[in-house]
DNA sequence: AACTCGGGGCA
DNA sequence: TGCCCAGAGTT
């Protein structure tokens, strides 16, 4: 590791610190599941504001199972992709149920083999619920990744394994949340607030408006 | 690699 | 009102 990025993660932990962050509500495995599978293409704020009368409404996987498509849509309408998304959701809960035990399963392949569950969906769940390590690469990595010249690819797939060889192994996941929050909080897509950033003498950002 | 699947926030 | 934001699946 560089003393460019030591000093970076460094960073990091002082401003966000080494406590696990989600930033989606949930009390169990399969909520964070369908939190996360509302989450593609939606701020997590908005689908904390979903779930939390959602998770009421629908508080066993059971539930969600035997629910009725055209209101479960209604339901989770405001984080778009609603109709994909309230199809994914019953299909899972199905599947979870009939083939897991009514649990989520921890191995990548068969999380991925779960309708509406992605890559990035596949290590959310893997990271909160097993600690496995894996990079969530969401489109606040993406661009971080890039902007800190971790990555120069834009391909996904290329900025996971970039990371993983430059985050120490014990500590994937809890960087990975770190980069998150940055991405969350200052390193924004747009407007970054460079100004605020505590890395900002360290960033190799082309687009950065410091 | 390119397309589709919607809605919320903001100027 | 038009632009930007946020993943998964299919062809």
């Amino acid at each position: 590791m560089t003393k460019r990025t030591k000093e970076i993660l460094n960073r990091l932990d002082t401003a966000y610190g080494t406590d696990f962050i989600c930033y989606l509500n949930h009390d169990n495995a399969w909520q964070l599941l369908i939190a996360v599978i509302l989450s593609a293409q939606c701020t997590d704020a908005r689908v904390n504001i979903v779930t939390k009368d959602l998770f009421v409404k629908y508080d066993t996987l059971q539930k969600f199972a035997d629910a009725d498509i055209a209101e479960l849509e209604q339901d989770i309408h405001s984080t778009g992709f609603y109709r994909n998304k309230a199809r994914n959701i019953i299909l899972c809960a199905r599947r979870l149920i009939e083939e897991f035990q009514g649990e989520v399963p921890s191995d990548l392949s068969d999380l991925t083999s779960l309708a509406g569950v992605g890559r990035k969906t596949a290590n959310v769940i893997r990271g909160n619920i097993y600690n496995d390590p894996s990079i969530v690469v969401d489109t606040h990595v993406k661009r971080i990744s890039k902007r800190l010249g971790f990555t120069k690819e834009s391909d996904p797939e290329k900025a996971e394994y970039d990371l993983m060889k430059v985050l120490p192994k014990d500590h994937w996941i809890l960087y990975n949340m770190q980069i998150i929050t940055l991405g969350r909080e200052i390193c924004t897509a747009r407007n970054p607030k460079c100004g605020e950033c505590f890395l900002s003498d360290l960033c190799q950002a082309e687009d950065k408006k410091c």
